[in-house]
DNA sequence: ATGACTCGCTAATGCGCATTATCACCAGGA
DNA sequence: TCCTGGTGATAATGCGCATTAGCGAGTCAT
């Protein structure tokens, strides 16, 4: 229409008229005017397959984003993502196909894999299989996850939480409130996330000279003389604060409950706990900040986001009277 | 490495070794071995651009999906259209990148529109563009609207809720209830949901005989003489209820509030409105079967899906006593 | 007039796949 | 021997773009 090859269309289109290659002003502004009159938009497909970027982020998460159990979870994250990826000009992709069998949680690469149409992955999770990680990073698909990760055949990219640095305030706190006695409930591994949180504890009461005290679950908190409890979960938290009342333990007077962040099982709650808040819709943001750099210049960037302390009311000076 | 062509793997990636074309046993497992080996994926780019298909499906919406302020109106949605692609083997595209400038709303066509790297698309929102769905239609892009859409050039692929029904039961109940003079607050245009929603009250005044009386805003509500209002939006119901409070106005015994629906506003509440359910979730997943049908064998698929109604507790018989 | 150079554009190629037409081979029948 | 038919594979092509080498025309200096 324009009367000029499917290259000049191109160049043009790609503003490459510059330097070595040369459009006329006059043909350019032709094809300018052609292009707005169709509304013809490049395949973005084929700009793909001809390497080039495609200006689309894939999201990757294990279960569904949207329905209530995850929502809670994801939600923050998301918003995050989704606010920088449209300064990035950049689509999002989420993954909604990747589960291959009912009941099953979804799997990263499958025969009908798709993540290699975006530019770049971010994934989210709270845990992340191992294998996946491994082969993301040996099939060299540009990703971050959010959420520190172990290495897997090598660094993984993330931006996570600095639970150790959150965690250890914590008992630190605690302790210059006279706390002698500290415990934390929580599994403690599996997840990268809960590993952080027991390692900042250990740390804690090590810098403190506290003594800590591991519990699997709030079974044994009440004979085992701590003033202080640590839980990762917040519904363990409430547990236990319900738990204290009935055995006609003030909270925090007599017991303080500190929580520590994650919040798998939704549950409802007027305590004010204290703790630590977790940035995640900053680590949203970053997580596409990030992958935007190893899009652009490879790498494997880690890092890790400061949690705000949250005052709250469950903490409080140790009593002085022994128990 | 299985020493074969590029199109026997090909062949025996997709399963097309039947009938026409023929693979013998012996070479399709070699094949198979070396892709579990390798663990070889076809570069779903590649392949779109061969085929034309791509089980992605778009997803527009006018504001971005996840921040507070447009989540909750959004969320349900979502929630339908992620379930459904998941059972379709579809990804789900998002487009974040169609803001242009800061502070506007998302456009569809700009000069880097990638509507069409998906099959098809999921138009979402309170209200859209007269002049994009034209030129959605014109330019044959497959998509389904989840809400109502007038006509423009042409009937638009839709599904939406059965608004003039629903409302003109709410009317029948009250009128059935005694009510005579029943009252419509709100634009009653603007979008084409709000121009239901007055429809099915002009119907269902006719229908009962009663007195219908339209008010744009709460405002002259007191002075009309009407013992039941219907307002679009929950917010002015609040407002209503608490207004006739002051009054002195006991609610539902001397004035019944029905609310339609509408959630622009978010406010809380717990008061039990008597209204309708609109079905978010059940139109997502039945906007993504629409879209699978249209992007089969095409057309222009109209659906409205009937509302629940919610019994709730601001409707009671008229008062005998004359006010 | 001839070479050197610039300007503006295009032909040709490749990306990795799906698809189609075709080919080499062998067996069996005329 | 020649033909037919079936079997199992492949060479070639195109999808729509980005990229690169190179071409024709004009300009300028020698």
């Amino acid at each position: 229409m324009a009367g000029v090859s499917q290259t000049t269309v191109s160049l043009v289109l790609n503003g490459r008229a510059d330097g070595e290659v040369r459009i006329s002003l006059e043909t350019r502004d032709r094809v300018l005017q052609v292009i707005r009159e169709t509304g013809y938009v490049a395949d973005p497909v084929a700009r793909r397959l001809a390497d080039r970027r495609n200006r689309i982020l894939g999201v990757f998460t294990y279960e569904a984003v949207f329905p209530a159990e995850s929502a809670d979870f994801y939600h923050p994250f998301l918003v995050g993502i989704e606010e920088c990826a449209e300064e990035a000009g950049c689509d999002l992709l989420l993954f909604t196909s990747a589960k291959v069998v009912e009941g099953e949680r979804r799997r990263i690469f499958s025969s009908e894999s798709r993540i290699r149409l975006a530019d770049g992955c971010v994934l989210l999770g709270r845990t992340v299989d191992r294998g996946d990680l491994a082969r993301l990073l040996s099939e060299n698909v540009p990703f971050v996850s959010v959420g520190r990760r172990d290495d897997a055949g090598g660094p993984v990219p993330y931006v996570g939480a600095d639970y150790p640095r959150a965690v250890r305030a914590l008992v630190e706190r605690a302790a210059a409130l006279g706390h002698r006695r500290i415990a934390y409930v929580g599994a403690g591994l599996g997840a990268e996330s809960l590993a952080d949180r027991l390692r900042g504890f250990t740390e804690g009461v090590a810098a403190t000279g506290a003594e800590g005290v591991r519990l699997p679950s709030a079974d044994g908190l009440f004979d085992s003389g701590a003033t202080a409890v640590l839980t990762e979960e917040l519904a363990d938290g409430v547990a236990i604060v319900q738990a204290a009342r009935e055995r006609g333990l003030a909270v925090p007077d007599e017991l303080s409950v500190l929580v520590l962040g994650a919040n798998t099982t939704p549950v409802h709650t007027d305590i004010d706990f204290t703790g630590f808040h977790i940035p995640r819709r900053e680590m949203g943001r970053r997580a596409v900040e990030l992958l935007t750099q190893v899009l652009e210049s490879g790498g494997a960037p880690r890092e890790l986001l400061p949690c705000e302390l949250i005052e709250g009311s469950t903490l409080a000076p140790v009593q002085n009277e022994e128990r």
